[in-house]
DNA sequence: TGTCGTACTACATCTGTCGTAGTAAATATA
DNA sequence: TATATTTACTACGACAGATGTAGTACGACA
């Protein structure tokens, strides 16, 4: 029902982006729809939040930017994930479970409408 | 065995101080004992982090404080949760089903080892 | 007497997200 | 053919929450 925010997620929109970079490599605009509907249009990126999280991975080696014109002549920024990158989303993976199991002691299941 | 970051759990420490605050009154030192003791040491709220929640849900009504000087002579300030605070705690466990459910969509269970 | 545990407060900095805006080419529609 | 919409970004400032560092002060224990 409602979307949530990116500010919730913070801390795995890297991770989020990683996963679809180890599919094969994505541009900025691609990723946002993967992520709108493989999420069920629960959750849309920001734009800005994008952009800035590929102009941090590439900073932090994760991934790796290039140029395509070969389609039609609009030119794209692709990224392509790292071996890196690639360990970093594997730590993320293993310390979302402990992040969950962590939160999930201080929520009451009791209190929430399960399904939506 | 590594401790997560408050980072992480961004936008669910408000949440974690609310819960315990629903069993009853509580301070400061007690809470961040309390999520030390929960979390099996792997989540260790800091001090400003916490004290600064304090006063964010004093400001948005989801906390009242109050002094005790009974015990001890060593006075402390206890909150207590109000009704919005309760409604917010409960808006918030709807949310993290939600949150969760996105995230282990991008969450590669095989790249991660279960248990520790 | 000094250290440790308790119980905070103040303040400056950092990081990631958000809002707003603008550019520009490609494609759809009228 | 003209215009609107979609695609594909970039720039920049604001903001909120977390962090680091530091300091205060009281009580208990050795």
């Amino acid at each position: 029902m409602s979307n949530i925010s990116s500010d919730v997620i913070r801390g795995y929109n890297d991770t989020i982006i990683l996963y679809l970079l180890m599919e094969e490599p994505s541009y900025g605009y691609e990723i946002s729809k993967q992520i709108k509907n493989i999420s069920d249009e629960k959750y849309i990126i920001k734009e800005t939040t994008l952009y800035s999280a590929f102009t941090r991975m590439e900073k932090n080696g994760y991934v790796e930017s290039f140029s395509s014109e070969e389609n039609g002549g609009k030119r794209r920024t692709y990224y392509r994930i790292t071996d890196s990158g690639k360990d970093y989303y594997k730590e993320k993976c293993e310390e979302w479970h402990i992040t969950k199991e962590v939160i999930e002691k201080f929520i009451r299941s009791d209190m929430s409408v399960k399904g939506e």
